[in-house]
RNA sequence: GGGCCCGUAGCUUAGCUAGGUGGAGCGCACGGCUGAUAACCGUGAGGUCCUGAGUUCGAAUCUCAGCGGGCCCA
């Protein structure tokens, strides 16, 4: 049977039922097993980096996920939802080198890297139960039990299996490069792993002086002082113009300058020079190959080795000098021009950010520190123009933070370049949510696109499957677990981590030793292969020919240049086509203010705390309806406020009824819809159209991934369709004693309404749905499904849709509203009862909403009758006022102008409207004079009847006849009386059927005598046993309470009898 | 500096695809209801629709330029 429930929506009581009910009954499992077999879905869960805790975007991210699947699995989806994990790479390492007080490689090659990686696994591993439990508090169904992980073997073999077919078709290169590098790190990182934020650091202007012309030097600028070592050429553009200026120092002495023309003035003001002079100018072509010193050859002793010219490069920009330090070691368009024009690729610096030996005198000494060395250096030797320091953006290691340098290195790429076209393709061919994440944005990023270093010299990784011969460099990849030990002495049990696949070598042909390249993957080659890793390939084909690709992932917008790309990358690579038919791309979390929310800003929301408060299906319903999926979301507290009372009203609606059903022993079973429907009311119908409207504007909403229109639907019909007007309508109908078909009929609409409710929230509030569900349909039968989340998602019933229904509804609610302001007006509280509601209705339907629906009216409106005009009549009972109009009367009768206004006053209205309807008005003022009143001298004025006010509705214009009765009267009074007793019984917190003697004290002979017109229904509504109201009684009783009643003293006193 | 997105009442937002008098909720003020009651409902005040130009009879909506915020890149 039904049962009541709490008076207070309490969440935290409800979401820990639900779990525990969850857990018992195994439900995540036999919904997913009931699907079998069904129409598929292959959903990849996005891997979150097991940081060990959640934040809001993941929580969001989560909750968009399984909405969507719940969603669907309501819709009969059989699907994979395997959840994922991100467990490699170097935040991993950096937290445990914290923890274990390291700062370099070397301390973990002391260490060792069995146990360095050893603790590394621990740490990933007790993450990941941290956030699993935190995502499993948000209500979020993956299947947790089963996770991809990407430190298991089986995981690492789908990378190596991709590095393979990579090889066979020839894209995977090993070369030099320059690289994003962090010296702290000692190792490559992705563009995607560089945090720009803001750096100040030098910005010098050097002299290079030009070989074989006496005191002549082109001018160069840069902002990383420790690269002039290393500098191989200076860039120019070909088509800039650039001078030979004569300068003259302070001190007199005259050198030649070689600057972009129109900087000149700039940099000389820069270089605080006394005078200057144009020798010539000339294009940039004509400086190409114009041979220079380098600065500090003297110093470096290799450089003296190295000729130095200058060179052309289109990239160059109209900045600083126009003249670019090129060192082909230490940056990208650097390496750029050095491979174009065959020069040596110079890069002096060390993994840690130390000089080489290559850079003579300065080796040993540290990048950083060698700035301002470099800078005393260039000093001394006459060759700084300028030095000031610049605020700008610079790159840091996203981990560690420390500001990354740019080295040429050995690294090994996937050759996107050979790729983009087909994955310029392959976009168009998937769905974007919104559309132009991928028509804009992800196309764009991908036509940007370098070729993907996929390595990284570290521990903690997927190791890269490349065994190189120590002697003839000849080279293998190994693809899977079985080929290693194959073509190795490798065990059948190996680990495939370092150290353990190091130890491992093969047999060269020509007869010498293959060892392993030492890199690891890149962490995002690891999730990069998730989409099949997930299905379990290569260890079996059968799952991947039946799912792949992934019908549906969704991530936030960052994974445009991350997850987005590296999965469309690898797929390429090991497949040809796109790894996914649809994506969801969400925005981010801001603060309230609109700031991202990070750390440092101390502004960051724990989606713990906020379940700890308001309930998971609170933060659920939020975060899901307060904006579109893609747009960033600000994170406003009150709102949250805002969603936990609308759940909390939806709470009170559904518990309204049920000490009714339960008093009454309603049972859905033996009560059907059907059998009801011959004493359905207008209202009922309508409730029940409107419930099946919302399943359908749901369902179009999802169609679209539009979430937050689906949520805002839910509300809306929760606290306007129910809470605001259904339920009024029906309360008195609930109170009937008896077995009135009446009130069974509105027993079995609420039933069935709530019942629907609980289905189309079950995808977004799935522990307020499930509670619902289970006292609703299980208390009832427990033949049905055993979990809300293993019903059908409702589906709409024709017969039940009356769209005109609607539609009069909206109008005659809007004449209720209409009904109390216009009582507003006129003073009349809503207790009272008015004699009638005039509507001049605004066309036919409006006419047919009243008349179809008048009791509704009549109820809501507390009127004792409607009356309507014709369509687009007024109210014939308006009168008519005549305001005269000075600036038209004035020019016309001069001096008379104050005796026509008088006239015109006094005049019968209607005659002299009907008169100017027509034509002039004749009338005779004060003196006898006759005049002619025109249209234009008089305003008439609609008024209404004393006691009566109007207000504008969207049906038409209203008016509330609020004239006073003795019936009216009698009745007001009495619903007072009627009104303090109820107060006072619930302050006694008597039982609802709990009969009372009430001793009521009129001190007015007059209200008294009204009053006593309703003594019954007084008695009856009170449920008073006993009961007497007159002017002597003494009140007396459990509780007495004295009350002034719109100026007539009361005393009132009741007991339980 | 570039690409994409966002900017509407004090706050959160609808409306923008398809141009025609800007709607809600919260908060505030006032009022109502009192068998959902520590709940609920009504009314009111409150808008340079980020700014400026353009297209148009007419622009929150379309175009361009700028400003501010976000993501990504340089």
């Amino acid at each position: 049977m039904i049962e009541e429930i709490t008076n207070q929506y309490d969440p935290e009581t409800i979401e820990k039922k639900t779990h525990e009910f969850w857990d018992e009954t195994d439900a995540y499992a036999k919904v997913r097993e009931q699907r079998k077999g069904a129409k598929k879905f292959f959903f990849v869960d996005g891997p979150p980096y097991t940081t060990g805790h959640i934040h809001l975007g993941t929580a969001w991210n989560k909750i968009l996920k399984d909405s969507i699947l719940r969603y669907r699995s309501m819709n009969g989806y059989d699907m994979i939802d395997r959840a994922g994990w991100d467990m490699h790479g170097l935040p991993i390492e950096v937290k445990v080198e914290e923890a274990l007080g390291f700062t370099s490689k070397k301390d973990i090659e002391a260490y060792g890297v069995e146990n360095f990686i050893a603790k590394c696994k621990e740490f990933a591993l007790k993450q990941k139960d941290n956030m699993t439990g935190q995502f499993k508090n948000l209500g979020a169904w993956l299947n947790w039990e089963d996770p991809y992980m990407t430190l298991r073997d089986e995981y690492i073999e789908a990378a190596w299996w991709t590095l393979k077919r990579a090889y066979e078709k020839d894209l995977l290169e090993q070369g030099k490069r320059v690289v994003n590098w962090c010296p702290r790190c000692e190792t490559a990182i992705a563009d995607s792993e560089v945090e720009y934020a803001d750096r100040t650091d030098p910005s010098i202007f050097v002299k290079f002086k030009v070989k074989d012309e006496e005191d002549t030097f082109i001018i160069i600028w840069t902002t990383t002082p420790w690269t002039i070592p290393s500098n191989i050429a200076v860039a120019v553009h070909p088509e800039f113009e650039y001078s030979k200026v004569k300068a003259v120092a302070s001190d007199g002495k005259e050198e030649v300058l070689i600057i972009a023309s129109e900087l000149v003035d700039n940099i000389l003001r820069k270089g605080r020079y006394a005078d200057f002079e144009v020798l010539d100018t000339m294009l940039g072509e004509d400086l190409a190959g114009l041979a220079y010193e380098h600065a500090l050859a003297d110093k470096v002793p290799k450089q003296a080795t190295i000729d130095h010219n200058v060179y052309l490069a289109n990239y160059v920009t109209a900045e600083n000098t126009g003249c670019v330090h090129i060192a082909p070691g230490h940056g990208m368009d650097d390496f750029d021009v050095g491979v174009k024009n065959d020069l040596p690729i110079f890069c002096p610096v060390g993994s840690d950010g130390s000089y080489t030996e290559e850079a003579g005198e300065y080796a040993g000494m540290h990048i950083r520190e060698a700035n301002k060395v470099v800078i005393e250096d260039l000093n001394e030797r006459g060759l700084l123009l300028a030095e000031f320091t610049v605020d700008h953006r610079y790159g840091h290691c996203w981990r560690c933070k420390t500001p990354i340098i740019y080295l040429a290195t050995e690294q090994w790429f996937i050759k996107i370049g050979e790729l983009k076209e087909e994955m310029l393709s392959e976009i168009e061919k998937v769905t974007w949510y919104p559309e132009w994440a991928g028509s804009a944005r992800f196309k764009n990023w991908v036509e940007g696109a370098r070729d993907w270093c996929v390595s990284r010299q570290r521990y903690w990784g997927i190791p890269i499957p490349v065994w190189k011969c120590d002697s003839c460099d000849k080279m293998h990849v190994v693809g899977t677990r079985d080929e290693l030990t194959e073509v190795s002495n490798a065990s059948e049990d190996i680990e495939l981590h370092r150290p353990y696949v190091d130890a491992i070598k093969l047999d060269c042909e020509c007869g010498s030793k293959m060892s392993r390249v030492e890199d690891v993957f890149d962490v995002w080659f690891d999730s990069a292969v998730a989409s099949w890793a997930t299905l379990r390939f290569p260890q079996q084909q059968e799952d991947f020919d039946k799912w792949w690709p992934a019908d549906f992932i969704a991530e936030g917008q960052d994974q445009t240049r991350g997850w987005f790309y590296s999965q469309l990358g690898a797929s390429m690579v090991a497949f040809g086509k796109a790894p996914y038919k649809s994506v969801l791309m969400h925005g981010f979390t801001l603060d309230e203010k609109g700031r991202k929310m990070s750390k440092s800003l101390g502004n960051v929301v724990a989606p713990g705390d906020v379940i700890e408060k308001f309930g998971a299906d609170t933060l659920r319903s939020f975060v899901l309806s307060s904006s579109a999926p893609w747009d960033d979301m600000k994170f406003a507290q009150d709102e949250l406020g805002n969603i936990n009372r609308t759940l909390n009203i939806l709470w009170n609606v559904y518990r309204f009824p049920l000490p009714y059903m339960v008093l009454d022993k309603f049972d859905p079973t033996k009560v059907s819809l059907e059998s009801v429907k011959p004493h359905l009311r207008e209202e009922d119908k309508w409730i029940l159209s409107r419930a099946q409207s919302l399943i359908v504007d749901v369902g179009d909403a999802m169609a679209k991934c539009t979430l937050h229109r689906a949520l805002r639907s839910v509300n809306q019909f929760i606290l306007e369709d129910l809470s605001r007007w259904y339920i009024q309508l029906i309360r008195p109908r609930t109170w009937v004693e008896a077995d009135d078909p009446d009130k069974l009929a509105v027993y079995r609409v609420l039933y069935d309404v709530f019942v629907t409710l609980s289905k189309i929230i079950a995808p977004f509030m799935p522990h307020l749905a499930e509670e619902m569900y289970q006292n609703l349909v299980r208390n009832v039968d427990e033949n049905e499904p055993g979990s809300v989340h293993m019903c059908d998602w409702p589906e709409v019933d024709d017969s039940l849709v009356d769209t005109e229904l609607e539609a009069h509804m909206k109008l005659v609610r809007s004449i209720v509203e209409s009904a109390s302001n216009a009582r507003q007006k006129v003073g009349r509280k809503l207790r009272w009862p008015v004699s009638r509601i005039v509507l001049s209705p605004v066309d036919q339907q409006a006419a047919e909403a009243v008349s179809s629906l008048k009791s509704v009216l009549m109820d809501q409106t507390n009127s004792k009758d409607i009356v309507l005009t014709g369509v687009g009549e007024s109210w014939d009972e308006l009168g008519s006022e005549a305001n005269p109009n000075p600036g038209a009367i004035g020019p016309v009768f001069k001096a008379d102008a104050g005796k026509v206004i008088a006239a015109i006053k006094q005049a019968d209205v209607k005659e002299l409207k009907a008169a100017l309807a027509s034509g002039d008005f004749e009338t005779e003022i004060a003196g006898g004079v006759t005049v002619n009143i025109t249209s234009e001298m008089v305003n008439f004025e609609e008024t209404v009847p004393e006691m009566v006010a109007s207000a504008e509705s969207s049906a038409g214009v209203i008016y509330v006849d609020a004239q006073l009765s003795r019936e009216i009267e009698s009745e007001g009074y009495s619903r007072e009386v009627i009104r303090r007793v109820q107060d006072m019984r619930k302050e006694l917190n008597l039982l609802v059927d709990q009969g009372i003697k009430a001793l009521i004290r009129i001190d007015d002979e007059r209200v008294l005598d009204l009053v006593l017109d309703f003594e019954q229904f007084i008695a009856k509504e009170v449920r008073a046993d006993v009961q007497v109201i007159a002017l002597d009684v003494e009140a007396a009783g459990d509780l007495v309470k004295d009350w002034d009643v719109e100026g007539i003293s009361m005393s009132i006193g009741i007991s339980a009898v």
